[in-house]
RNA sequence: CGGGACGUGGCGCAGUUUGGUAGCGCGCAGCGUUCGGGACGCUGAGGUCGCGGGUUCAAAUCCCGCCGUCCCGACCA
């Protein structure tokens, strides 16, 4: 539970430093993103959690369609038996699948599984729509719950059912699937993540171990949080013919030959607001970037008397219509005082503060106060507009600095097995070095340390060291660190 | 799903050892004074003590069973 000091109001957060996961819980508490539900794993997303996922939806759809895809949508309810005939894939989902087996009152005569994701349905159905080369590419996404049984939930990181968009494309060529595989990659998700969240990632492949059930490639883009354990922040998929064969997508080609499609899927989900939380929040709670933020600027009036109340309010209206487009609030609720708002748009991380009293009347200024550093600087009224804009940048681009340094201080290069066990657990963070390719060097470091391979190079050069687990010939070099 | 801890007004807790009137802080409502970094006073509302069974004149308290939450492990976006 942390330090919670009695004397201080109930908001007081645990300290990150003291303990994180406690910290974590009650900022998603605390600034009212989320609490837990009845089932066990399944969370409520209240308003303002919604309004950051929102942002994060359009930020992620807008590039799905800047990229060529279209969305549509399919069904939860999944036959049984479809589940089946992909093997690695039935294999790596059975476990977390929830299966409905009755209905209506009645025993189903064939159970339903709820969607884990969605490749063998759509794939099914992929096959009616798929006969030449000519109905190639197929290039679609769905915004989707999906219901995967956890055993440890914990709010946006992992519960038990959750929000995402995934993507399903169909190709010729595997050479054309790889390829979309590694643009949506870079062009959808890196770039909404890092210039919209200000979360810096780390692109690159997963492990043989560590890749999507029946895929070929996995790629990903791992970030770094301030408790220096890795979150994977999104997957894209090169899934080979495996789909398209156990499901019978074929296609006549160019040649005049059948040939079965090759396929990509790619995902990021509302995981993603667990990693904002974690990558840029502090002690006193959550830091959002401008360009996430639900609330960009918050205008707290400060008065004493009446006649100074309706002069205040006046000017601060007059502030915030001369802001717009930026999502400006004006806090005039009577019941707190200023140092009480001060504190709750902090710990809800809004990212520009404008305060507005009788001083700042007479001296004809306004006084800012930024989330990403401490400190007040005052503003000219006939400035604040060019100035609150200008933040939105300097503040968005803080944020992300401040992650790149973070995670940059935090990634090492490990010349032996000892540094390797050594970093991972103190400092923390990703520690890079030679691989051999072998899954149980793999696997020793992750009994020894909990550490696993996050990511590995997109494109491998030709390795120069030696593994740093069994001493042969790296063929690539492997980031390992703990991981959410 | 295994090991451990814990379930008492909305939140955080005391009370359980030694059975007997449910209590504190925060929050909430009304009124008033306040208002530049988490205000204060007065008044008030709110609890089948996780659920079910048992022991007893009497159970938050003792016994049995179940459910849930959190932490640690195996699985995971």
């Amino acid at each position: 539970m942390g330090p919670a000091p009695v004397s201080l109001p109930a908001m007081a957060l645990p300290r990150q430093s003291e303990d994180f996961p406690a910290w974590y819980q009650e900022v998603v508490k605390q600034a009212d993103m989320a609490e837990p539900s009845l089932a066990r794993g399944t969370m409520v997303i209240k308003p303002y959690g919604w309004a950051i996922w929102e942002v994060i939806q359009r930020a992620i759809d807008d590039r799905i369609k800047a990229t060529g895809h279209q969305n549509y949508y399919f069904p939860m309810f999944i036959p049984a038996h479809l589940l089946e005939k992909e093997k690695e894939h039935v294999e790596g989902f059975a476990p977390e699948v929830a299966v409905v087996t009755h209905a209506g009152g009645e025993k189903l005569e064939e159970p339903l599984v709820v969607r884990p994701t969605s490749e063998t349905i759509i794939w099914h159905t992929y096959a009616k729509w798929i006969q030449s080369y000519r109905d190639l590419p197929l290039l679609y996404n769905q915004w989707a719950n999906i219901v995967r049984w956890e055993l440890r939930p914990r709010l946006f990181l992992r519960t038990t059912e959750f929000l995402w968009q995934e993507g399903h494309t169909a190709h010729e060529t595997a050479e054309e699937a790889i390829h979309e595989a590694r643009k949506v990659l870079h062009e959808v998700y890196l770039d909404a993540v890092e210039r919209v969240l200000a979360m810096p990632v780390r692109a690159g492949r997963k492990s043989p171990s560590e890749r999507f059930a029946g895929a070929e490639e996995t790629y990903t883009m791992e970030a770094l949080m301030r408790d220096r354990k890795a979150l994977q922040a999104g997957t894209s998929h090169y899934l080979g013919q495996n789909f398209a064969k156990a499901y019978g997508v074929k296609f006549l080609g160019r040649d005049g030959q059948e040939h079965f499609a090759y396929a990509t899927s790619w995902g990021v989900s509302t995981r993603l607001i667990g990693g904002v939380i974690m990558t840029h929040g502090d002690d006193k709670g959550l830091r959002l970037p401008p360009a996430l933020a639900p609330i960009q600027v918050v205008v707290v009036p400060i008065y004493r008397a009446e006649d100074e109340k309706a002069l205040v309010l006046e000017a601060a209206a007059k502030i915030a219509a001369e802001l717009t487009p930026l999502r400006v609030h004006v806090d005039d609720r009577a019941e707190f005082r200023p140092g009480y708002k001060f504190n709750e748009w902090e710990l809800k991380g809004v990212p520009v503060r404008i305060e507005l009293g009788p001083r700042d009347l007479d001296a004809g200024q306004v006084t800012l106060a930024r989330r990403d550093v401490e400190g007040k600087q005052a503003c000219p009224v006939p400035e604040v507009t060019a100035r609150i804009t200008a933040l939105m940048d300097e503040v968005q681009d803080s944020l992300f600095r401040q992650a790149v340094e973070f995670r940059d201080a935090h990634t090492f290069r490990a010349n032996d097995y000892g540094e390797l066990a050594k970093l991972v657990d103190d400092p923390g963070g990703f520690v890079v070095g030679g691989w051999c390719g072998d899954a149980e060097c793999e696997a020793k470091v992750k009994a020894d340390t909990k550490a696993t391979i996050r990511y590995l190079p997109l494109d491998p050069e030709p390795a120069e060291g030696d593994c740093l687990v069994c001493g042969r010939r790296a063929t690539e070099e492997a980031a390992w660190a703990v991981a959410y």
